[in-house]
DNA sequence: GTGCGACGATTTTAG
DNA sequence: ATCGTCGCAC
């Protein structure tokens, strides 16, 4: 039979869903069963057999990352440049309608994206100019009260107190934050989704035009939308729009970000819409697929999906009951080394854990074994203190009335600016409603000299750069706002270590400036396209991404990924399950799920681990196995029983550490091996010296090389002092002698 | 303006 | 245990 090219490497139920009559469609994607496929070949039939134009369709994700994989793979598939497609986040479609329609939004053309940092800034400043108590009313909760009430759509004269007074206070801060934000044409993110949603609303002739054009909307991660994206959606897709969403709601995870997973039932109704299921998965083995499937069905509620296998068998799922974290991570450190004998790269293995902190163990395991790793999450890029602090000179060259951005560096580097200062100024721009920037001139006449001096001459080196910008190039322009605003100096002096990495991040942002090529800006200016490109986009969170080295990260951020061999540590009660999600029967399920997301990760071989102690916050405490493990398929499981050559302590000397002797000095001094983004592996590229090498440096002593990342100038150096502890250097500055 | 010690919080996190 | 924030002393 001749099948359409599209359609033939599909299997039945993927076909079926790709060539559905065009209409509103669900897709029940379980995990691994190609819903990143059924996507875009979904998309590349619309254009080929329809005939739909490809402006006519509008792809959403959650992520960057999925977005340009989605992207490139439709590229691929229609055999042309991707421009034409609206695919992107939900947060970067709603800024490019923003930008397009800023005076139907109510938006100054200027406005400029404020990430959670800056918007929790103005929340605090607000708190403390109401007199409030910062103990009574934490920055963070209340910012979280507000984006909770943007997320459903809902703004302040909505809200009703109830007669609550902690309710009429958050109302009132609310209130006043909008207006601060409305002033000072700052959007943050919950605000460019409830904005884009108000302005389709809204004006009607905006949104009959975005109507009959996206007649196709393809929605990923359905499951993780929350009530103002699926409104959002709603309103895009009445009228006769055809929108394709695919999810699993067995992978909510995100409840607590606002996910509202009831939005794929409340799809079917809304829209009648066709429901697929993909239930064939591609990753697995059928041992792993038993015991995930097992694990689910332990929850109610759920739209009913069963993943199967075309393959038979696969390992046992082995399950170790560690003595305690040290054990647990040695243990799994004896398996990496397994599989690295056996000639699988390193990055086959991940390890996976319910909270950032177990990863400690591991990390001191691992780094003592001289295996490489990595660890996802932390800081990202342009979340960086440096990278903020040179933005905010520039973002205060694009709009001087920007306060947080006037804040964070009107003393940075220090000139003389101090807080008593500052409060004045506070003082004024709040009376005058005016700007910090515009108070400045209404405050410096009742100034002693001083402190006048040093306002002006701040408001003159903003000045002074942003003459001195003009007609630059954007990496130019960057590399002038570093240096003239003495903030290069500034991080040169501090620790070496510490301020060379942030040099060299600051050097980095000159390259990503350099490198930069927006793909829908709107017509913006460069330097106002990288502003809202560095929001919008905070970056990775990890460089060595090239380099072949053990995976750590949290269950969440797991999702959407697979190894052939995955590590699920920690599985006890109160840790996994949460203590929170253990103690409240509410909770359980998304626990649940997250369980169910972390199995199916593995491909061929799964580990799960508990602790029979484990040290928290500096105490020793005994836990139970994770309900869990008694939820899995028995037969499908083995337990390993400890080596006799594994050290295990005494049952009356519980603290001592199983450390062998050789590798004691190694476990030593903790130093977070996280680097500096600008470190870029060259994978094959020699080693100036050999790893283990004996080195002395002329301040740290002796010390031994763990590590190399980047190479020429930028090369880095991880090197194992025996005083001074580990460190990262930069090879060509350090001055290394091999012993 | 800097540095240090006390204090408190500590699940998960994309844009 | 550890990390970030805050207040106070130099």
């Amino acid at each position: 039979m001749d099948q359409h090219p599209l359609l033939a490497p599909l299997n039945e139920a993927q076909r079926a869903a790709v060539a559905a009559a065009p209409g509103p469609v669900l897709v029940l994607a379980g995990a691994g069963s190609g819903k990143t496929r059924v996507l875009t070949h979904r998309a590349a039939w619309l254009i080929l057999e329809h005939g739909l134009a490809p402006q006519g369709l509008l792809a959403v994700t959650f992520t960057n990352k999925a977005a340009a994989e989605m992207r490139g793979r439709i590229e691929t598939l229609l055999g042309i440049p991707g421009s034409a497609l609206w695919i992107g986040t939900f947060h970067g479609i709603a800024h490019r309608l923003l930008r397009r329609h800023w005076r139907e939004a109510g938006l100054p053309q200027t406005f400029r994206i404020q990430d959670e940092d800056d918007q929790q800034r103005l929340v605090r400043r607000i708190i403390r100019e109401q007199q409030l108590d910062e103990q009574r009313w934490p920055p963070r909760e209340v910012t979280g009260f507000i984006n909770r009430q943007k997320d459903e759509g809902r703004r302040p004269p909505q809200l009703e107190d109830r007669g609550d007074p902690t309710r009429r206070q958050l109302i009132r801060i609310y209130e006043l934050y909008q207006q601060r934000c409305n002033q000072q044409g700052l959007v943050d993110f919950a605000e460019l989704l409830l904005r884009a949603f108000e302005v389709l609303r809204d004006q009607p002739q905006l949104g009959a035009h975005y109507r009959s054009r996206f007649r196709h909307l393809l929605v990923d991660e359905f499951q993780d939308t929350n009530t103002i994206q699926y409104q959002w959606l709603r309103l895009l897709a009445t009228d006769g729009g055809a929108p394709f969403v695919v999810g699993d709601d067995d992978q909510s995870i995100y409840r607590w970000r606002g996910a509202r997973v009831e939005n794929m039932q409340q799809f079917r109704r809304d829209f009648a819409a066709q429901v697929f299921r993909l239930e064939q998965n591609y990753r697995s083995t059928a041992v792993i697929l038993g015991a995930a499937n097992a694990v689910i069905a332990k929850n109610r509620d759920r739209m009913g999906k069963e993943l199967w296998t075309a393959a038979a068998g696969g390992e046992p799922i082995r399950v170790y009951a560690a003595f305690n974290e040290r054990d647990e991570a040695e243990f799994v450190l004896e398996r990496i080394r397994e599989h690295q004998r056996s000639g699988e790269p390193l990055a086959a293995c991940a390890i996976l854990y319910r909270s950032n902190a177990q990863s400690r163990a591991f990390e001191e395991a691992l780094m003592a074994a001289r295996i490489p790793y990595r660890v996802y999450g932390g800081l990202r890029f342009f979340e960086r203190a440096e990278i903020k602090d040179a933005l905010a000179y520039l973002r205060l060259t694009q709009a001087p009335a920007d306060d947080t951005a006037f804040e964070r560096i009107v003393n940075l580097p220090v000139r003389g600016i101090g807080a008593a200062t500052l409060e004045q100024l506070r003082a004024v721009a709040r009376q005058r409603e005016q700007s910090l920037w515009d108070a400045v001139e209404t405050l410096a006449p009742e100034l002693p000299a001083r402190a006048a001096n040093a306002l002006r001459g701040f408001r003159a080196l903003i000045a002074r750069i942003t003459a001195g910008i003009a007609g630059l190039e954007l990496h130019e322009q960057i590399r002038l706002a570093i240096e003239a605003s003495g903030l290069r100096e500034h991080y040169a002096r501090e620790k070496e270590n510490r301020g060379e990495a942030r040099l060299e991040n600051l050097e980095e942002l000159v390259s990503a400036a350099e490198g930069f090529a927006p793909d829908d800006d709107e017509g913006l200016p460069p330097l106002a396209a990288f502003l809202a490109h560095a929001t919008l986009e905070s970056g990775e969170a990890q460089a060595s991404a090239g380099l072949d080295s053990v995976q750590l990260m949290t269950l969440h951020s797991a999702k959407g990924l697979e190894f052939p061999t995955v590590f699920i540590v920690g599985l006890e009660e109160g840790l996994f399950p949460s203590e929170q999600a253990a103690a409240d029967a509410d909770r359980l399920p998304e626990e649940r799920r997250l369980c169910y997301v972390g199995i199916t990760r593995a491909m061929r071989r799964l580990y799960l681990t508990h602790a029979e102690s484990r040290r928290i916050y500096g105490r020793t405490g005994y836990r139970d196995p994770s309900r869990f493990l008694a939820e899995l398929p028995q037969q499908a499981l083995t337990e390993v029983r400890p080596r006799i050559s594994v050290s295990r302590p005494l049952a009356t000397d519980p603290g001592r550490p199983i450390v062998r002797p050789d590798t004691r000095a190694w476990a030593a001094p903790a130093v977070s091996p996280r680097r500096s983004h600008s470190a870029r592996p060259v994978p094959g590229e020699d080693t100036p010296m050999p790893l283990g090498a004996r080195v002395r440096h002329p301040k740290f002593g002796e010390g031994t090389i763990l590590r190399f990342e980047g190479n020429g100038d930028s090369r880095q150096v991880h090197v194992n002092f025996e005083r001074a502890g580990q460190k990262w250097l930069m090879f060509s500055l350090a001055r290394l002698e091999q012993l």
